[in-house]
RNA sequence: GCCCCGUUCGUCUAGCCCGGUCUAGGACACCUCUCUUUCAAGGAGGAAACAGGGGUUCGAAUCCCCUACGGGGUACCA
């Protein structure tokens, strides 16, 4: 089994592109075969240079690697189709000599004349095809002379002679049986008037040349893929096997998922951190955001695709035994980032929390807040992974730390204090520096003991010195946070705090 | 417009190929209760769908047809 993801360079990778290279790379690993990275970058005007690393890149930060392509190389190379350009002219002139494509002269004028012609005339989308070419200017209509002329003096495209009057069947491993009638297709450039093939030719070149046996690719492609089985015909060459994957939808309205979306509902679809060579725009990926790249992955692999069994977290290597083509849905998937959200937060639990720390130490560190031993990140981790989905929410939740509160508290806040707990207060203080350990379970029995001994609700003494602590009226373990804060903090934030609410004893 | 593909809870989907076991299952989100100092997390429960219409059949989410709706394609873009 050999597969391959043949993407474009003409900008990062969106997450549809991952999870079509993620299908490809799931049935190679699953099977023992090949996985293939070729680089389709026959459109030389839509060229963005650092596209080709950005997909390389982020495709290995998912996890996802290749047996052979421009970056490791291989028996099959080269693996970018713009460095292959000879390949195909040479199959291209084939099939003008057996019959199925013939030489075309027309410029983009005459082309636009032809459109506007037979839209006149009541055709809506005129194409180049069996009633329209007899009008042009091409091997088929001009004499044998001129042709040789024309050849030699000026641009011309080979295109594709559609045949008439068949019906072009083919089997997709995902729909079944789908059928074509040629009178409806168009006589496609195969070979461009620059020298380059079209995606059609270079496509079906590539996958012979490279011993392709599945292509694994998106519905767009369901359209053309006729073409694609009559150039095998012609060639005389084997089929792959074919299988569209659903569309990636998007999560409200109509069409399928584009960068705006994500802009506009505040979710990345891209992997990683691009910024646009021309307009110099910055988007954040999944990465920055604080997605594990097994989250993501495991995430792509449910949109469209479903398990025999109900398991829903799933590492790759459980993905590689579980995935099956036949599984695949027909219909397009909306993406949902809360349900990617939840699928990444199952596997932050999953990691230990010592893999976790130099991760999130990059982002304590980019928010420049205070030096942190290893030890007291861990600590820190422990208390913040389980109210995060995402790596940024882990030091959002343990603010605390590093944010002491201003006082006054916002009046909502603060006349949730309660005053005699307030008075109290520094006779705990006193208590807890008394504690030999501190620990949460012997920082726990002590302040309950304190406000056992002094009549005052638990859940007064708890709230009230929580507001004063951190100034926020929720949040981790309070014994947890008395323990990490440390009595020399905790005493320096009461100081601040009660003078302001009018407690005047001193410390 | 035309061609192709599709259509089960708000969303991702199971079931469909091989009709009865489907009073349609799971998950996210939502609601309620529970645990808890709080927020999460956890536990228990709830609300929520076979697009519509015709057939075929004793019986259809499952098979057939039509309609509607959605998506894709219709470039010297991929």
């Amino acid at each position: 089994m050999v597969l391959r993801f043949a993407p474009s360079p003409t900008g990062p990778l969106h997450i549809g592109g991952v999870r079509t290279a993620l299908y490809n790379y799931l049935l190679a690993r699953q099977q023992g075969g090949r996985f293939i990275l070729r680089i389709e970058d026959t459109d030389q005007t839509r060229f963005v240079p650092g596209a080709e690393a950005y997909i390389i890149q982020s495709l290995s930060w998912c996890g996802i690697t290749f047996d052979e392509g421009p970056h490791v190389g291989g028996p099959n190379g080269p693996y970018r189709q713009s460095e292959r350009k000879d390949i195909y002219a040479q199959y291209a002139h084939q099939l003008v000599e057996q019959g199925w494509a013939y030489y075309a002269f027309d410029t983009e004028e005459e082309l636009e004349e032809m459109r506007q012609r037979f839209e006149a005339a009541g055709m809506v989308s005129p194409q180049y095809n069996s009633i329209t070419r007899t009008y042009m200017k091409n091997s088929l209509t001009l004499p044998l002379q001129e042709v040789q002329e024309r050849l030699r003096t000026q641009p011309y495209v080979i295109r594709f002679l559609m045949p008439r009057g068949r019906e072009v069947r083919f089997y997709d491993e995902i729909r079944g049986w789908v059928s074509f009638h040629t009178k409806e297709l168009d006589d496609k450039v195969l070979l461009k008037s620059d020298g380059m093939p079209t995606y059609h030719l270079a496509n079906v070149v590539d996958d012979h040349l490279m011993g392709i046996t599945h292509v694994v690719r998106g519905e767009e492609w369901l359209p053309s893929t006729p073409l694609h089985v009559l150039l095998y015909e012609g060639f005389g060459w084997e089929m792959p096997k074919f299988a569209h994957l659903p569309l990636i939808l998007r999560p409200d309205g109509g069409g399928k998922l584009s960068k705006r979306d994500g802009d506009r509902l505040g979710f990345p679809v891209f992997p990683l951190w691009w910024q646009d060579p021309s307009s110099g725009e910055v988007s954040l990926g999944y990465r920055e955001r604080g997605f594990l790249p097994e989250g993501l992955v495991n995430y792509l692999a449910l949109l469209g695709w479903h398990p025999s069994g109900e398991q829903e977290v799933f590492t790759m290597e459980e993905l590689i035994a579980a995935f099956d083509l036949s599984r695949v849905s027909k219909a397009g998937a909306r993406f949902d980032y809360e349900k990617a959200r939840w699928i990444n937060q199952q596997h932050l639990r999953r990691r230990s929390v010592a893999d976790l720390v130099p991760q999130v130490r990059v982002l304590w560190e980019a928010r420049e807040l205070p030096p942190i031993s290893d030890t007291q990140l861990e600590a820190l981790i422990q208390l913040a992974r389980e109210r995060a989905s995402t790596l940024p929410e882990i030091v959002d939740a343990v603010r605390f730390f590093y944010a002491p509160p201003t006082h006054p508290l916002p009046e909502t806040l603060s006349a949730k204090l309660h005053s005699p707990v307030l008075a109290l207060l520094p006779t705990f203080l006193l208590e807890l520096e008394q504690v030999s350990e501190h620990t949460e379970p012997i920082v726990e029995t002590t302040l309950k003991g304190w406000a056992r001994t002094h009549s005052l609700p638990l859940g007064k003494v708890l709230l009230t010195l929580r507001l004063l602590l951190t100034g926020e009226e929720s949040g981790p373990s309070l014994y947890a946070i008395l323990v990490l804060l440390g009595a020399a903090e905790v005493r320096r934030r009461l100081q601040i705090a009660l003078p302001v609410y009018g407690v005047s004893q001193r410390l």
